[in-house]
RNA sequence: GAUUCCGUAGCUCAGCUGGUAGAGCAAUACACUUUUAAUGUAUGGGCCCUGGGUUCGAAUCCCAGCGGGAUCACCA
């Protein structure tokens, strides 16, 4: 695969071929022993002291016999001070006049040794007495700078190309590091929190034979083997209780979940969730642990459980707000939901101006109402408890009130960020919710839940009172770190693939034969020298993006530019 | 899926009611031994997203497509 380079890249990979001629190893294999990071030089500023270091060269300052230059490696940045002499003390100077000044390129890394100083204007620097490189950058960084007043200018901020290319993303902008660093923290501090409870983590299938334990329009592969269609999972709720059933006391997952629906700022078609299931409790048990892991988590991630959230000022210091969810709706619409029949409600969605369809129970009704009119008022975690019976096909029914559930959904910033139950452990009870279900979706309902036969069996054996958390790893990243979209927290989120047609070596050499004339066929082969297989490959490819066309006229083919 | 905005140099962006392409940074060359958005002088660099149309003439106007952003709908 070639294509056609620019003037840059063209004089970069001079440069790489001059230093290969110079006896210098572009890409090195050996080891380079790093002493110090850039940070640590920097906050244990200590004179003279020698440090070997490594990263790429960010940006240089030409000044005849010295310059300055900047390292960036994994911790930030240090500058580098280069003096001709003090690099190259013989006579041979080719090492500062050739190789630093002419044949290295931003982005290229390098590895260095000397002494830490202060320079005059008092910024802390190295000294460089040695310098190897490490891997030549054939491809320009896009390069922002950071003037006096800290404005950055000529940011690379072109979304897709920042998400395409991450790689970049993350040298050239360093607040991208940040987010997957504090990322990073909240997964392991959640881990850390869970062991002390004595959890277990585990893995259960991603492909599965029934795409169980949430409501969502999954993704369908097929195993050839088993000459069967496999689900890649929407939720592993039901797995993790089957491993409750099996004796464990309490079991986690970071499960990357698939949802075959809409892309948008919140949602990417993977994406992640922490569910634990913990026998003997119940929800209440769960909100109290909920609040508190969040606020170990605030503390460890952002140092504070104040946190900025776009102009938003949010508290994540326990306890949470608790409120039924008939409550929040009386509270922010004026009307009382309890005991209404469909027709009520769907009357009550009627003076609130929501829109209705007839496939709507009164479960989703409710859940219409709630989304419409309260969920964006929650900007302060709060625990929305009481979902009604229709909405909650996997939870417990309300120790006092059937027509209720033991649920809870945790709101922060109006978004629901988890979702708990004191999980539904009666078998037969259960078998009904199911059934429920498949009637809602004989009505039309798309997203109805499949039932999962092996499931219900493993409840007939008996589960333990049970409660269980789902929370959106994916979104409390994005309230952490402030950011407001679901790209910015994955390294790789779902795009449409690049679509572009790549020329080889020989497809423009057939090409360049070509003239807008028709040709005979034979004239232009007998130029080229290549297999007929290959011959045959690159016409096609021509041909196909019409780029080439070839003509039948009486016996002869002709070839022509199209 | 709907609406809307955007696509010009490696990067960030100008380019008016159509007249053959501009800046800053980056790059190249030279000068310069403590600079820091280093500086000074000079130079090179463009399928103006793609394909049609209107026109003597299109980066510019029109249509279609591709890619992306935002909003809405569905969902977490």
């Amino acid at each position: 695969m070639s294509q056609e380079l620019s003037e840059q890249e063209l004089q970069r990979r001079s440069s790489l071929s001059k230093l290969r001629e110079l006896g210098i190893e572009p890409y090195p294999a050996a080891t380079f022993s790093v002493s110090h990071l850039a940070e640590s030089v920097k906050a244990d500023y200590i004179e003279n002291n020698h440090v070997k270091m490594a990263g790429r060269m960010m940006s240089q300052r030409i000044m005849g016999k010295a310059s300055f230059a900047e390292l960036q490696d994994s911790s930030g940045r240090i500058q580098l001070y280069i003096n001709r002499d003090e690099l190259c003390p013989s006579e041979d100077k080719t090492l500062y006049n050739e190789v630093f000044k002419k044949l290295l390129d931003l982005g290229d890394f390098i590895g260095i040794e000397g002494t830490v100083f202060k320079t005059q204007v008092g910024e802390i620097s190295v000294n460089v007495t040695s310098l190897t490189i490490l891997s030549k950058s054939l491809k320009p960084l896009p390069l922002p700078k950071v003037d006096a007043e800290g404005n950055t200018h000529d940011a690379f901020t072109d979304a897709e190309l920042r998400y395409r290319q991450r790689y970049v993303d993350l040298v050239v902008n360093p607040g991208v590091k940040d987010t997957f660093i504090k990322r990073s923290q909240v997964f392991s501090v959640m881990r850390k929190a869970f062991d002390r409870f004595g959890f277990l983590e585990v893995e259960t299938p991603i492909l599965q034979p029934i795409p169980g334990g949430a409501t969502a329009r999954p993704f369908v592969t097929h195993h050839n083997a088993l000459d069967i269609p496999l689900y890649l999972r929407i939720a592993n709720e039901l797995y993790l209780k089957r491993l409750i059933v099996g004796g464990f006391d309490g079991v986690f997952e970071f499960a990357k979940d698939f949802r075959n629906e809409g892309m948008d700022r919140t949602h990417n078609p993977e994406f992640t969730v922490m569910e634990l299931y913990v026998a003997y409790k119940d929800y209440e048990w769960m909100m109290n642990f909920t609040e508190s892991l969040l606020e170990e988590i605030a503390l460890t991630v952002c140092g504070t459980t104040d946190i900025k959230v776009g102009d938003q000022q949010i508290s994540l210091k326990a306890p949470f707000k608790r409120i039924s969810m008939r409550d929040a709706i009386l509270e922010h619409t004026g009307f009382d939901i309890a005991d209404k029949t469909e027709d009520q409600l769907r009357d009550i969605c009627k003076q609130l101006n929501i829109d209705t369809t007839p496939e709507m129970g009164s479960g989703k009704l409710i859940d219409e109402i709630f989304g419409e009119k309260c969920e964006p008022k929650y900007i302060n975690p709060t625990f929305i408890t009481e979902y009604p019976i229709e909405m909650s096909p996997l939870c417990k029914r309300h120790r006092t009130n059937p027509a209720l559930t033991e649920r809870f959904e945790l709101m922060i910033n109006g978004k629901e960020v988890a979702n708990a139950y004191s999980e539904l452990n009666d078998p037969i009870d259960q078998r009904e919710r199911f059934e429920a279900q498949l009637a809602l979706s004989e009505r039309g309902d798309d997203e109805a839940m499949f039932i999962d036969q092996d499931f219900l069996r493993s409840l007939e054996y008996g589960m333990p009172p049970t409660s269980g958390i789902g929370i959106g790893m994916d979104r409390l990243v994005m309230l952490l770190t402030d950011n407001q979209s679901i790209q910015e927290v994955l390294f790789f989120p779902q795009m449409r693939p690049e679509k572009h047609v790549t020329l080889s070596e020989l497809d423009h050499q057939i090409l360049n034969a070509c003239s807008d004339e028709p040709a005979p066929l034979a004239d232009i082969r007998a130029k080229i020298d290549c297999s007929n297989k290959q011959w045959d490959l690159s016409v096609k490819l021509l041909t196909k993006n019409q780029l080439l066309k070839v003509i039948k006229l009486e016996e002869a083919l002709y070839i022509k530019k199209a």
